[in-house]
Order: structure tokens, then sequence, then C-alpha cells
DNA sequence: GCGGATCAC
DNA sequence: TATGGTGATCCGC
């Protein structure tokens, strides 16, 4: 199938002004336009049996209440970070609330929008008893930490974050030309993409279907192709590779590129360098790439996201740049700031990272560590810089779900389960895995979902065993939700292992591997040993898209300025607390550290290490681990049952294993009296203040 | 360790 | 008629 013949197909590709736009959805409605005027309230999230009846309820809902902030849930994922064209926002979102109203996915996202303002009221509350409270100590710790941050910082790499403009709408309109000029879009459902005719009706990747018919009723559909598009990002990705061999493809139409050492070889300018990549790659592969370059990846992901379509952005140069530009950013710019966490911080008044400075000192408490270290790292534009292959990054968990009409009874139930355990031993012969943690996920008709895991005595992957031990997990789910009605099941196996000969069995032959996080933490590595793994697991990427936004300018608070300022004249140190002050004068340039040539040495492996904490005290559990998996390799050929192959040991594991636990007492010593009285070579001496990370 | 929630794509 | 699938992480309990 081509396209849908059902659809109207109209000669006039204009998109519809405001009021066209308005007048078709009434005419569809058999109603006169109705966002003239306020739209009801959300349904009553206590009733799933809702009518439209609902309407007439509170018409003068303030800006501020949930029907405004459901609203824009309801525009979904990839609205606010785009923001893009002439598209009236708040037109379609009157469409979509609209057309969405009284649904049992409306009503579910009603519900969750309650949560989460009861959610974030807690959290004002908090910062409210804060206030009352003496924050001295709090933005002291911070400003250790900004200073301990700014330590690590490293302006030396040039990075480059490719992205595929609407990458499966353009490989569909090089098969399809007469689509190029029609609003048009890919998957069924909801859109997977679609491509910039139909963004100018408002349509977005992740929209269901027939709202996007609602906002743009000459929308052509076009059923996914996902060999066409794996043999399409080949395309692209070699010539990528020319650029950096060790390029890291963070999805189908994604990559990050490390090209500090191709400048250095070619001689040649970044912004330069990557026009012509992004020429390449158009004469190559036909389609159009936008990129970002900066120090870091999380700089550089933002930047390609800046003169989407076909164009390129960089941030370059001094901190000062770097942290200018992050100031006036919209925290849901960056990677890991969703709608959710937006809105809390839009709660306590940081709508840009640089509104996070004025609270630093808040933000542990109300937030948590994690989100706390991430949201400041994030704030001095600071991200990794080590680009590697996605190979070399190890799966946890697979799992295979899928959606289907209203399921209910015991016996139907069964057989959902029984075939979705086929679905899931299809992908792990493919994959070779197996798991020894396995989880029921379901989602009810009223979209309510609900996850039942546990752990099995032994690593599974065929399906009569996925079939026999998640059948428990389901009854109980059905005693819970009894009558259950279902419109979802899933499988997910995590604890995996790999089934493939040789692996862990008695050719010790293993590889570092790293473990990417993806979410909070400043995107660290961890390193752990494992299998090398021979082949690329089969990727189902979809494509979210972003498009760039106009950032208004903020207001900047005295405060603020006096952090920005400062770091403009090179002294910002100085205008903050006493005990910062103490951390700061550590601060050295990139120029003057590796001058100093100041490193700790690794106990066992005695390559010299970056002297803080946490980099050195992980490099000294990698090289344990690296003891410690040779040892339970040879323990374990001895035991290993015939036909289930020991899984490799994590770091976790191995570290905790009683046989290690000598070498490991006398490390845990080292380190400890390192800290104490840092015997290690080190002429600055370790940062005060700088915590201890396990 | 489990279950719910959030996030990216 | 009627809003996806895969994988990861974090938090509270």
């Amino acid at each position: 199938m081509a396209h849908r013949d059902d659809l109207p197909f109209v000669q006039d590709l204009r998109p519809l002004s405001k009021e066209q736009l308005a007048a078709s959805i009434a005419r569809q409605r058999g109603r006169k336009p109705t966002f003239a005027k306020p739209p009801p309230p959300p349904a009553a999230v206590s009733s799933t049996t809702t009518t439209p009846a609902d309407d007439k309820q509170d018409e003068n809902a303030p800006p501020g209440s949930s029907q405004s902030t459901l609203k824009k849930q309801l525009l979904g994922p990839s609205l606010l970070k785009s923001g893009q064209d002439n598209v009236d926002q708040s037109k379609v979102a009157e469409i979509i609330y609209e057309a969405s109203k009284g649904s049992k996915y409306f009503i579910n996202e009603s519900r969750k929008d309650v949560e989460l303002t009861k959610r974030i009221d807690r959290i004002l509350k908090k910062k409210a008893a804060l206030e009352k409270q003496d924050t001295s100590k709090d933005f002291k710790k911070t400003d250790e930490l900004i200073a301990a941050l700014e330590l690590d910082r490293d302006l030396s790499q040039i990075v480059v974050h490719v992205d595929c403009d609407a990458f499966y709408a353009s490989v569909e309109e090089l098969d399809h030309p007469e689509f190029k000029k029609v609003p048009m879009a890919v998957g069924k459902g909801v859109l997977t993409t679609c491509n910039y005719e139909a963004r100018k009706f408002g349509c977005r990747s992740g929209m269901a279907g027939h709202i996007a018919l609602k906002l743009c009723p000459q929308l052509i559909f076009l059923p996914l192709n996902f060999t066409k598009y794996n043999a399409k990002a080949k395309e692209v990705r070699e010539i990528l590779a020319r650029y950096d061999p060790r390029f890291e493809a963070a999805s189908c139409d994604e990559a990050y590129l490390n090209i500090t050492k191709y400048l250095e070889k070619h001689n040649m300018g970044a912004e330069e360098a990557v026009e012509q990549m992004r020429k390449e790659v158009f004469e190559h592969a036909k389609i159009t790439v936008s990129a970002g370059i900066a120090p870091n990846a999380r700089i550089a992901k933002i930047c390609s996201n800046k003169n989407k379509p076909n164009g390129q952005f960089s941030i370059l140069g001094d901190r000062s740049a770097v942290v200018a530009f992050m100031r006036a950013l919209p925290v849901r710019k960056v990677n890991g700031i969703g709608r959710v966490f937006e809105r809390e911080l839009e709660a306590v008044g940081i709508k840009t990272l640089g509104d996070i400075y004025p609270v630093r000192g808040l933000l542990l408490k109300l937030f948590g560590q994690k989100a706390y270290e991430f949201l400041m790292s994030a704030f001095l534009g600071l991200g990794r810089t080590e680009i590697r292959p996605a190979e070399e990054y190890i799966r946890k968990s697979i799992g295979s779900e899928s959606t289907f009409r209203d399921c209910e009874g015991t016996n139907n139930l069964r057989e959902r389960l029984r075939k979705t355990a086929e679905d899931l031993e299809a992908d792990l012969v493919k994959t070779e895995l197996q798991g020894r943690t396995l989880a029921l996920k379901i989602k009810l008709y009223t979209y309510e979902e609900a996850i039942r895991q546990k752990p099995l005595p032994y690593p599974i992957w065929k399906a009569s065993d996925l079939y026999d031990y998640a059948l428990p997990l389901l009854t109980k789910l059905e005693e819970e939700y009894k009558p259950m009605k279902l419109r979802l099941m899933g499988l997910r196996l995590t604890n995996i292992s790999t089934r493939k000969k040789g692996a862990a069995g008695g050719n010790n032959f293993f590889k570092p591997i790293v473990i990417k996080k993806r979410k909070f933490g400043e995107e660290e590595e961890e390193e752990k040993w494992e299998e090398w793994p021979e082949e690329e697991f089969q990727k189902y990427d979809e494509t979210g898209f972003q498009i760039p936004q106009e950032e208004e300018d903020i207001e900047r608070d005295e405060e603020e300025m006096m952090y920005f300022d400062g770091l403009k004249s090179d002294d910002f140190l100085a205008v903050e607390g006493e005990g910062v002050e103490a951390v700061l004068e550590t601060v050295k340039s990139e120029e003057e550290k590796k001058e100093e040539e100041v490193y700790w040495p690794c106990p066992i492996c005695n390559q010299p290490q970056m002297p803080d904490d946490r980099t050195f005290n992980d490099h000294v559990d990698y090289c344990l681990s690296k003891q410690t998996i040779r040892e339970a390799v040879r323990l374990g050929d001895e035991e290993n049952e015939e036909g289930r192959v020991t899984p490799v040991p994590t770091r976790a594991e191995a570290s905790a294993s009683p046989e290690k636990s000598t070498i490991n007492a006398i490390f845990k010593e080292y380190r400890q009296s390192g800290n104490q009285k840092n015997p290690l070579p080190s002429k600055r001496g370790r940062p005060k203040g700088k915590r201890r990370k396990t």
C-alpha cells in the first residue's frame, strides 16, 4: 500500500488559515468553531463515564489552571522542544483538546495531570518551608559543587551532533517525489514523523493519527518501512565514519562525532568541516542533515536543533561563550528535561537554565541528589566529550509489547500472553540473549498501567518458559484488577546474558563495555566487563523531532548578574562566599592543567589517572574488577552447568564476592588513606568539598 | 528489589 | 472509529 486512498487529496495545498482550520474542524463535528471562547474544563477524573455533556461547567478557567496545563500536555512531547513556524500553537492546542475530550486517553491524561499538580504543590510547600530556614549552607555547598564541576571542564574537544531532517519522511520522499510538496506523515495510529509541509498544519511526531487528520484533512499517510530507513541510515553513516571512525550512532537518524582529530589532521575549522560533511552526506545519500557543533555532546545536541532543517549551529570558544549560551536556554531544550520536569521547574521559578542560579541552594532538597547534580551540570554547560561506537554500550533488558483491541476473559488473556511470549522469543532468538528476571506489563483499557516482575531460578528465553513464568504474574494482576480488560500486554527480561557459544564458558576473552546513563548524572560513564557483542542488535527506533525555537531574553536578577559578569571578567570566583573562594582558587585553565601533569598512579596498572576521587576510584574499581572477573571465570568454569551459561558478574557482584574480599579490603584502605592524608602525589591537592561517589 | 513514573527516540 | 514500541533511569517504599 503506497498511501491511504480514503484520504481527501485536495488541490489547494496551502496551509489553512486559523479561521479555515477552525471551520474545517467545526464542519466535521457539526458545530460552530469552538476555540473563540474558552473551552470547557477537563473531564472529571474520578469518573470514567464522563461525556461531552460535562461541557458547560467552567467557562473561565484561569491560565494556570489544570485545564491549561493539560492542554499543553495534550500538544504532545515534541511541541515545546520545537516551536517552529507560524503555526498558532494555542489554536492547535484547542483543536487537539476539542478532539480529545471525553476519550479514555484524555481522561487518563487528566488523571495524570491532577497527580502532577499535587506533586507540584508538595514541591512548593517544601520550597516555602526552606525559604523560612537558613539555607546559606546549602548555597555554599552548591557553590563548592560548581567549583568542583568547573575543575573538570574540558573545552579542548569538538563534538558534533548530526540529526537527519524528518528522517523517515525524507526517505519516503525520495521514493515518492510527488509527496514532497504536500503534507505527508509516516506511521499509523500515531505519527512516527511527518514532513515539513505537514508541520505547517501543526502535525507532529507522536501525534495520534486521527488528531493529525483534524488538523490537516489532506494529510497523506505512508506505512513504516524500517528496512528502507536502515539502508538509508547506513549510507549516511558511511560518510560520518570518514570524519570520526568511532562515531556514535545515537539512534537510526542521529549520531555524535568527535571531530577534534579530523580537524587537526586536515587543518580545518569546525564549521567548514561540518559544512563539507553535510554536503557529502547529501551528495551520497540525498537527504539533508542538521548539525550542532560544541565542546561536548549535550550542547552539540541542543545546537543541532537551532538551524533545522538543513543547517548547522555552533557554540565554540571559551567558557564564557558556553555559559552565556546556556543561561538563556529554556530548560526544556536540555536532553533529560521533559514535560513533567519542566512543569516542576517552572513552579519554582525556573524557566531557563539561568534561572537555576538564584535558587541553586534549594534544588538538592527540592528534587533530590541526581536531579540536582544534573541541573547544575546543565547550567554550567558541561557534558561528555567522549564519543564511542554504540556497539560498546551494553543492553540491560529486552522486551516486547503490543497494543490491541480490548481483551478480557481468562482464556483470551492467556492466549494474548502466549502470543506475547512468542514475540519476545523471536527477538531472543535473533539476539541470542536470555534473562533471569521476567516482567509482565499491562495497560488497562483505561490506560492505567501496571508491572509485575519476578526473578527466575535460571535464565530463560523460550516462549514456553516465558509463558509459564509469566502466568502467575498475570493471574496476580487479574486478581488485583478483576475484571481485567486490557489494551496492551508486554513481557520484558532483565538480568540478561548472552547465549553465544564461547562467550563466558571457557574463552575468557573480555573487553570493557561502557554503560550509558541517559537521564541524570551528567551522562557519566561507568565501565563493566562483559563479553564483546559480535553482532549489532537490530533497532526499531522511531524518530522524534525537534525544531528550533526563538528564545526570549530573560531578565537577570542581581545575583545572577554577578555570576555571569564575573565569569566574563575572569575573576568571578571572588564574588562568592569565603568557602567557595577557597575551593575555587584551585580552578585552573585547561592549559595550566596540562602543564602541571599531575596525576595519581593507579596502584594496579600503574597508569596515571586524573587526580580526582571519583575518576580515580572508578578506575581502581575497574582494574579490580578485571582481576576479580578473571578469578570468577576460572571458578565459573568448574561450576558451570551444561547448557546454562553463567552470566558474567557485574562489577558490583564481583566486588561483593567473598573470595575477593582481601584484595578489596586492601584497596579500600588504600583509597581511604588517600582520602585522609592524601599520600598520592599531587602538587595541587584534591579539591575540598568534592564528594565521593559510590 | 519492586512498582510506578519519566524520558528519549 | 478513537493515542506506539523499545530501552533506560530514578524515586519512594
